[in-house]
RNA sequence: CGGGGUGUAGCGCAGCCUGGUAGCGCACCUGAAUGGGGUUCAGGUGGUCGCCGGUUCAAAUCCGGCCACCCCGACCA
């Protein structure tokens, strides 16, 4: 490919809005284009890598006894009510009418429609195990896309669904897919963990998620150095420090002028936060709640809607709590009544913890439970945090941030049983399907790429996922010496079918080493009065500060060897 | 949805306070010189100033409403 003739420019500056490493990047090497909030056009470089990442994605999933197909994006929202996950996925599932007034919804994901058409086709226990997948475009209408392609709200996606007859052929296809990704990951030069994740709107049983590990993702992961536990924060548990038992003090209430954090309260009364009993306000699925925990620990919402079963969990605003009767600033649940509370189990070690005394500029001390207030559930919805205690193995817990790549789930048979996709054993029992799906974005997976190979000059990509191998780079094209040795080079490597990227420009030097290295094509090529001395070009890797004078004798066959080294680097046998 | 911010040429920005019909840099086009890390000079093309309404002789500028986009939080395979 010709530079002169590439649609997209590369720029030099980028605007202000891109935060992020990798959305900066594709602005300014002209490879996406923002269309809305959350929407892009691919151009061509960027395309070509999504395209590389499709195939190894395909390659592997067929490997791993997948059949691709292809399913509408458009659906009858009827299907999402039959499970009620349009409820799950509340306001992110696009919907729409059509001209009849029916219904309909962007398919976010596709189990429902799968399931339906495995139904059609699958009646019998020898059917199973069947391993479907696709690879498309979804629609998800997040409160609030970001970073360019990390978060959108149309994206590709490979999703592959798996129907097996017990749980034990759920586990194979699980462990399956788990090699798969594992292959898909090493063969785009990407590493990654695996950590425990929590299921959400999909649902299910197990759940684990692919983390690259980056300073800027979204995602906070909790992980053990010791037993090599790892989860997402989300879902991951913790020991958390226990306090010393204290004989039980008489209840007294105390004046708390203006009082009304734990931190200030923490520091006027002289107390550790952890001595502290904290209240947070919630409205799950239109009910007020209220959330008592320790102090220093933060509430894991998304522990907490579990803990709750519902579908919409979100803080109570001001006049919420007001019109609850709650004095904010100095609330306590000690004599609420009529409004559910939900208790942390931080709360059972320990005693005499400074809570609200639920009127103004006023606390308690020495509140102690149960004597002194009750509560409706108790369960862990603590956010886990660095330095407590792992729950498998008791050693000190560390955090780092990730972007998710992928996401596994054993569904199980709850989408099987709503929809009805049941299939007949050898001895003629009814059962229902027991399924697992498997996503990974391909956008996402970009991005990641970039956040986790670039320097301040540009990109780096991995021979693998790289839209070009070379990047051709004459200098002083109107040096007809330099012009005819280019256009022969070029000539030739495209003929022995080798993928390069050719700077046809009159361009000065600067210009052309700083596309290059922004591009992120794994090997330059340059080409310059200087090297042709010596009957000479220059090779230097992207990835490597030296460069090295090769004759041009034989070059093609040197890149050929150059390409191939760097695929096998990223084998799955490596 | 709550908080904050921004909309002026493809990109980065100034002009707005104090109204007088739009400017700078990059990119793009023409020419010349230069040139191994975004080179220099000269000339040139390109803008419904986010949208609608109001005030005014006159609105990018003042007032009102709306929209879009970004960031933090909430939320989110």
């Amino acid at each position: 490919m010709r530079i002169s003739k590439l649609f997209g420019k590369t720029q030099r500056e980028v605007p202000a809005e891109a935060e992020t490493v990798s959305h900066q990047l594709l602005l300014k090497a002209g490879m996406i284009y923002q269309v809305a909030s959350g929407v892009y056009s691919y151009l061509p470089l960027a395309w070509k890598v999504l395209k590389r990442i499709e195939n190894i994605i395909r390659e592997e999933m067929d490997a791993a006894g997948g059949q691709e197909l292809m399913l509408p994006v458009l659906q009858p929202l009827e299907l999402w009510q039959e499970t009620g996950r349009d409820l799950a996925f509340g306001k992110g599932l696009f919907t729409l009418s059509d001209r009849r007034d029916r219904k309909l919804a962007l398919g976010p994901t596709h189990e429902e429609v799968i399931t339906e058409l495995v139904i059609r086709n699958v009646n019998s226990y020898r059917d199973l195990p069947l391993l479907l997948y696709q690879i498309q475009t979804k629609f998800r209408d997040e409160p609030r896309p970001r970073a360019g392609l990390l978060r959108v709200r149309e994206f590709t996606m490979k999703d592959l669904y798996s129907f097996d007859s017990d749980e034990e052929g759920l586990s194979q296809s699980y462990n399956k897919m788990l090699q798969a990704y594992q292959n898909i990951y090493t063969r785009c030069g990407l590493p990654t963990v695996l950590v425990e994740a929590d299921s959400g709107a999909i649902g299910g049983k197990d759940s684990h998620e692919f983390m690259v590990l980056t300073e800027t993702g979204e995602d906070e992961i909790i992980y053990c150095n010791n037993c090599g536990y790892s989860a997402n924060t989300e879902k991951a548990e913790s020991i958390k420090d226990k306090l010393a038992d204290e004989k039980p003090l008489p209840l007294e209430e105390v004046d708390t002028p203006s009082i009304t954090s734990i931190e200030s309260l923490s520091s006027f009364l002289k107390v550790p936060q952890s001595h502290t009993l904290k209240v947070v306000f919630y409205v799950a699925d239109g009910e007020f709640v209220i959330v008592v925990i320790r102090g220093d620990i933060e509430v894991n919402e998304v522990k907490l809607k579990n803990a709750l079963h519902c579908f919409e969990l979100r803080l109570a605003t001001e006049a919420e709590v007001k019109q609850a009767g709650i004095v904010a600033g100095s609330a306590s649940p000690i004599g609420i009544s009529g409004i559910r509370v939900i208790a942390d189990d931080s709360i059972t070690s320990g005693a005499n913890f400074v809570a609200g005394a639920n009127k103004p500029d006023t606390h308690f001390r020495n509140v102690n439970y149960p004597r002194d207030f009750k509560v409706d559930l108790i369960a862990d919805i603590a956010r886990a945090r660095a330095g407590e205690g792992c729950p498998k193995c008791g050693s000190r817990l560390s955090s780092s941030r990730g972007i998710e790549v992928g996401h596994v789930f054993k569904l199980g048979t709850f989408l099987s049983q709503k929809l009805g996709a049941f299939f007949v054993d050898p001895s003629g029992g009814s059962h229902p399907m027991v399924m697992g799906c498997y996503g990974i974005g391909l956008g996402r997976l970009l991005a990641a790429a970039i956040e986790q190979n670039h320097d301040d000059k540009g990109i780096i990509w991995s021979m693998s996922i790289a839209p070009y191998h070379i990047y051709l780079c004459p200098l002083y094209l109107e040096n007809p010496q330099v012009a005819t040795v280019a256009e022969t080079l070029y000539a030739e490597l495209e003929a022995q079918g080798l993928e390069v990227l050719f700077d046809d420009r009159q361009e000065s030097p600067g210009v052309k080493f700083n596309d290059a290295d922004l591009l992120g094509i794994p090997i330059r090529v340059t080409i310059s009065p200087r090297t042709l001395e010596k009957n000479s070009a220059e090779i230097k890797k992207r990835s490597e500060k030296q460069s090295q004078l090769v004759p041009l004798e034989g070059i093609a066959k040197r890149l050929k060897e150059l390409i191939s080294e760097g695929l096998s680097k990223l084998s799955n046998s490596a």
